[in-house]
RNA sequence: GGGGGCGUAGCUCAGCUGGUUAGAGCGCCGGCCUGUCACGCCGGAGGUCGCGGGUUCGAGUCCCGUCGCUCCCGCCA
């Protein structure tokens, strides 16, 4: 259960030793140990009890020849009350060591004890249970699952990593700063958690997204090297690896380009995986364009652990007579496909694969086997025999080889294909779940076009610097000093050099289609603070909950949280959110037009 | 906002094509038990089948609505 050694503990009425250090060189000694009945093994005359604190289990022995007056209160002990006992710790004869416990070769036969606290019955075993307890039940009883050894473990990591990251950027001359939780709301990206003024009747402070604005303030202001685990909020639906409540770890530096920065953050990477247990990291990582990881993975986020790699195919079609093809191209689509290898798949299954790819936004999926020189495919008569001999050619097909195409503008096959690869990677079991792929992606573009919006958008914050000089009127051509750092398909962290002058940001600020009063209203200070001497400065922000997620092997975020919120918001815990009462929102000011209340 | 899955004892689940008294394992309660470690043995209690409505002679089962959990899409600069 440990992940750390056990802190000193001063001797005092409840205990001197911590239960997971009842070892054999403790033999012969009288100690006290304190901590929760994981389990009762009562055989009347005999009674066992596993002794669990957070450093582990240790078996205590009641008997009435030496427990004297503790046996009458072992026999009244149910699971999870809380005991101080004081024995002797003696050594189990062989044929009754157990070896699954790392106490297994001693026990504690009782002297003396004391109930510290009763325990009702908890809702679900806390140990011994076999099953998976559902999340709601956990999430209501959030004390009792932390009680767990997979979230004292998982939480216990969370702290290392935590202190791992902090005792490296202090060692490199960074200083944790904090910044405002009461901040001011940015309509853009996503949506803000808004707190009404009481002072201020109708006008909010927003939650921060991240620190950003404010951590950049700081470099203007002259500290050069800050970080901070920042807690960051954004109102959006949750997932499996998102909450709305989440903890960065944010850091910024001056005076620095991007290769300072990436190679502050791989040794801090390093560094923090070492101290953890972590795989291994190679420094330098590897680095891939932005570019390439859009055409071989259709991510800018890939896993580099499996190939099922994405071709180009509209060079093979150019000619074709199948309109679908046709039309795709001809309208400046792409048709792209990948190569998922030799699989033996029944009808049903492909047609599942066609659903997929309609979910993820493809109009259509074509499924093909490679057979002889053509293929076995309902699409295959609409292609000349050609045009298949050349598709199997670029997809690499041997005989059998399942191959998936799409036609789409060129988001929507690199969207879809991407996933299905992922899909099929997990589904086909190409994953080595032991090898490790850490990677930059670099050279980013700027701003894509937001064809919904009619607008150019920042891929990664308006705040990003340009490569070179910007040009106001080919937004779309330029390049930025971005980098993300990628773990097996899993976004780390993400960070840039930033615009340091104000007439930069200014310039992206109106490509991005935000006027110059906009600006002012919303980033005046930032524009102003810039023209008072900024250094140039960049930085980075990983995801803490994502980060710890990876090493530990959760299913989900969630796992790696103590206190996580359902995938509506709900803490099932203390019932939050709940209404409040009408005096506190006269005095803000608020009124609720539809009140919804909560079916907690 | 949309789609899928789930909701039956404290927990994890089974419950067929609608049918008579809704089951199992664990846990819980009582008894017995001096070497167990998922202790064992005997006995027992425990159910608003998420909630509301409908169909039916009859609903855990079918239909509609609703609430909750979850996965996915949208969204997440």
């Amino acid at each position: 259960m440990s992940e750390t050694a056990a802190p000193r503990l001063r001797a005092n009425g409840y205990r001197d030793t911590w239960c997971g250090q009842v070892l054999p060189e403790r033999v012969d000694s009288e100690l006290r140990v304190a901590g929760w009945v994981n389990r009762r093994r009562d055989h009347g005359g005999l009674i066992f009890i596993d002794l669990r604190d957070r450093t582990g289990i240790v078996q205590l022995v009641f008997n009435p020849d030496s427990s004297g007056a503790s046996f009458e209160l072992a026999h009244k002990l149910r699971a999870e009350d809380v005991l101080s006992v004081s024995g002797k710790v003696v050594r189990r004869s062989a044929e009754t060591v157990n070896p699954e416990l790392a106490t297994g070769e001693v026990e504690l036969l009782v002297t003396e004890g004391e109930l510290l606290a009763n325990a009702e019955t908890p809702p679900f075993q806390i140990e011994g249970f076999s099953g998976e307890v559902g999340e709601d039940t956990r999430l209501r009883y959030r004390y009792l699952d932390l009680r767990r050894e997979q979230m004292q473990s998982a939480l216990t990591l969370r702290h290392r990593v935590v202190a791992a990251m902090r005792e490296f950027l202090d060692g490199d001359g960074f200083l944790d700063l904090e910044t405002p939780v009461l901040t001011r709301s940015t309509p853009e990206g996503a949506r803000d958690f808004l707190v009404p003024s009481r002072q201020q009747q109708g006008s909010f402070y927003a939650l921060p997204q991240s620190p950003q604005l404010f951590k950049q303030l700081l470099m203007v202001s002259g500290f050069e090297r800050y970080y901070q685990v920042a807690r960051c909020f954004r109102d959006e639906a949750t997932r499996a690896d998102r909450q709305a409540e989440f903890t960065q770890l944010d850091v910024e530096m001056s005076f620095v380009d991007g290769e300072d920065v990436i190679e502050v953050n791989e040794r801090l990477l390093a560094h923090v995986f070492e101290r953890v247990g972590g795989p291994e990291i190679e420094v330098p990582m590897q680095r891939m364009c932005y570019d390439e990881a859009m055409g071989r993975f259709g991510t800018d986020r890939p896993d580099l652990r499996f190939g099922l790699e994405l071709v180009d195919l509209g060079d093979a079609l150019r000619e074709t007579e199948f309109k679908v093809f046709r039309s795709v191209l001809e309208s400046g689509g792409s048709i792209r496909g990948l190569n998922a290898g030799r699989r033996e798949m029944p009808r049903s299954e492909l047609d599942g694969l066609i659903s997929r790819a309609q979910e993820l936004g493809a109009k259509g999926l074509v499924w093909a086997f490679r057979e002889g020189d053509g293929w076995r495919s309902p699409t295959a008569k609409f292609l000349s025999e050609a045009e298949l001999s050349d598709l199997n050619q670029r997809l690499g097909a041997e005989e059998g080889d399942l191959l998936l195409l799409v036609a789409d503008k060129r988001p929507v096959t690199d969207a879809v294909l991407g996933q299905m690869r992922l899909d099929l990677g997990e589904k086909f079991g190409l994953i080595d779940e032991n090898e490790h792929r850490l990677v930059w992606i670099v050279d980013w573009p700027l701003m894509e076009w937001n064809e919904e919006g009619k607008r150019w958008d920042p891929l990664h914050h308006p705040f990003t610097a340009p490569s070179g000089d910007f040009d106001p009127d080919n937004p779309g051509a330029a390049r930025a000093q971005a980098y993300d750092v990628v773990w097996n398909g899993q976004e780390l962290g993400g960070g840039s050099i930033r615009i340091h002058n104000a007439e930069t940001q200014q310039a992206v600020f109106g490509a991005l289609g935000i006027d110059r009063e906009t600006a002012e209203a919303r980033f005046g200070f930032l524009l102003e603070a810039l023209r008072y001497g900024a250094p140039p400065h960049g930085g980075i922000a990983y995801g803490v909950d994502r980060i710890v997620q990876r090493l530990s092997g959760a299913e989900t975020i969630r796992d790696v949280i103590a206190f996580p919120k359902t995938a509506s918001g709900f803490d099932l815990l203390t019932g939050a959110p709940a209404p409040v009462d009408d005096l506190q929102l006269r005095e803000l000011g608020v009124v609720i037009h539809k009140p919804k209340l909560a079916g907690h």
